[in-house]
DNA sequence: TTTAGCACTCAAGCTTACAGAGTGCTAACA
DNA sequence: TGTTAGCACTCTGTAAGCTTGAGTGCTAAA
């Protein structure tokens, strides 16, 4: 168990190392005013941090840094909840209180102002599109040979492909078409549309449509929706101002990872549950994420669904602040969000 | 005017920093097969282009590097073009053997393989919406107070925005709204469709529908496309290879002028014109690109509209490579997109 | 006109010296 | 027993000096 002084001096610590990014001695500690203790008692504590492991020396005779244990406990048990200054929670309020109607829109706002709010790399993932409900199919002919196919989602969402026609289709059968689509697929949600089309409309569409099974194999194929959300990105390339990243290597080791959007996905969709979750340096599973620590802020959107918002950064991250912001942002994009859902719920 | 000894030297001083990035000198260059004189000639040779400022020296006593001046005439003159590896063409002309549909799709393939290909950043900025033309109007109404405007264009583009409804306005006066709006704006240009909808269409639908001044603000908005076409890169973060950008000042610089991409707008847009255009160093007026050249290879695409296509590189840049594949791919391209748009004029 | 030779220059790498910041340990102090 | 002062020691970073190698310019001879 740690003394009370001990927690102090590991907290002043890491506030310090977060802040400089220079390995703290234990004369510059006891210089602070929080720390009433000559250098050569701090260092005693010291000592005894590193051999429990919260902290480490980069060299014999280095000052010390934090460990990814030192950074796990600073998370659970020494941060304290940074209030924001004003002006930044007015300006996150600000972006929310124009009415906007665009998932997209709302999103990529969030992503943009946390990665400014931060200076570090902001990931949104929205609500997931598979979970949204058929509203209204429509098909526009183009031309001879296609047509675009569009789907409107109860949540606003439109998805539109264009497709060839089969051989000798008109107008009046896509008209037929359009309507039995309607008729029969409104409310499915996007998730099912694949099975729904095949098992239960090619026999209705058998009957009615010539050519229907080319029909069918085009439109089964629009509705494919792809299964991983977009991610929304912010500040990309804020990584260039943190020193950790002066090595070029690691920050295109990093790079690369982002650019594979898979991977991200993994990392960034929530388990289960809402909140804040803090993942630390090797925490991540992820070599070229050695450096960083991810948190993720995970929110209810209407219906049971949910949404997530991270922050990417060095370990050496301000994490106060940003839970901080994170909690709010979260917070207002849920709003956001579930408001435009539940309008289309009523 | 330059003897064919000083054309010859030139080029392989070029031609030998375009692959190795190191100053080049006088012994290594007399030392090459294709240079049958002694170092001294050459470095007589090399005093002459150093004194037409077509090289330079980084300091007293180093190599020389082409300078600027050094570049522009080697792509005036010197430039074999040079065959590319039948590997990359047909890769090439396997993206595009597929009929693909969207645009977007398109468009941002050739970008992918345009970076994969040259280990630069691609930057595609596909022909213009504005010109497209409206093909179907319809607007899907969401929930009391929201409705989804939907528009499709000729060239199969789907534009979709979501607006607040009037109060009161009810499902027959949306039928009969659209019914106006399609009668009127089919064949429209987007550019032309917010005067259109206030000039010509007004007292029309003043006449026919309560509310049509909410309503045609509502949809004015939406019409409102932006002028600017998205911008598609490839390979971003190919800037991380190349040795000029190891300093992460310059590299920020960049980045951050990529970022804005409004600047990058007006540096691609072709003024006029089809073919290839190259921008060496500060000829591309952006501190930020003083290191970069840009190749842009404007093309037709059916209608008399054009695309653009380019390539942002260190002026240490593959010059012939480069050309030559965007010449293919250009082509490719124009083709793949004067399909579609084709297709939809009949 | 070309080349060989030579003196000169500069960058880059290596060594040495040194200051500064830090540590660990011990002995003295409250 | 906890705290502190003092001291020897260690490591980094920087600056100065040296050497090497690659390069140049110039001159004189072929």
């Amino acid at each position: 168990m740690l003394t009370d002084r001990q927690l102090l001096i590991l907290q002043v610590i890491i506030d310090d190392f977060i802040r400089s990014a220079q390995p703290v001695g234990s004369r510059s500690l006891s210089k602070k005013s929080e720390i009433q203790y000559s250098s050569a008692t701090v260092r005693n504590e010291m000592s005894d941090l590193e051999e429990m492991g919260f902290i480490e020396k980069t060299h014999t005779s280095s000052g010390r840094v934090p460990s990814e244990k030192g950074y796990r406990f600073y998370v659970d048990h020494l941060l304290s909840p940074q209030a924001l200054q004003q002006q930044d929670i007015s300006q996150i309020h600000s972006i929310f209180a124009e009415r906007i109607f665009e998932m997209e829109n709302i999103v990529q706002r969030s992503a943009k102002i946390l990665s400014e709010l931060t200076n570090y790399t902001s990931i949104v993932l929205g609500p997931n599109l598979q979970e949204n409900r058929v509203k209204k199919v429509q098909i526009v002919p183009l031309s001879e040979g296609t047509a675009i196919a569009i789907i409107v989602t109860d949540t606003g969402h439109v998805e539109n492909r264009r497709f060839s026609l089969p051989n000798g289709m008109n107008a009046d059968e896509i008209e037929k078409m359009v309507r039995v689509l309607n008729d029969r697929l409104v409310g499915t949600p996007l998730m099912d549309l694949h099975d729904r089309l095949y098992q239960e409309m090619a026999n209705l569409l058998k009957r009615r449509i010539a050519n229907y099974d080319l029909m069918l194999q085009a439109f089964a194929e629009i509705m494919n929706v792809p299964i991983h959300d977009k991610l929304f990105f912010g500040g990309k390339m804020n990584m260039l101002n943190q020193p950790e990243f002066s090595d070029i290597e690691k920050l295109r080791l990093l790079m690369d990872m982002i650019e594979r959007e898979e991977n991200l996905y993994k990392l960034i969709r929530p388990s289960e549950g809402v909140g804040i979750q803090v993942k630390i340096g090797k925490e991540n599973d992820n070599i070229a994420m050695e450096n960083c620590s991810l948190i993720t802020a995970t929110f209810p959107v209407a219906s049971g669904q949910r949404g997530s918002l991270a922050i990417l950064g060095p370990t050496r991250m301000e994490y106060s602040r940003v839970i901080s912001l994170l909690n709010v942002i979260s917070t207002d994009l849920s709003k956001a969000l579930s408001s435009l859902y539940e309008e289309s719920e009523e």
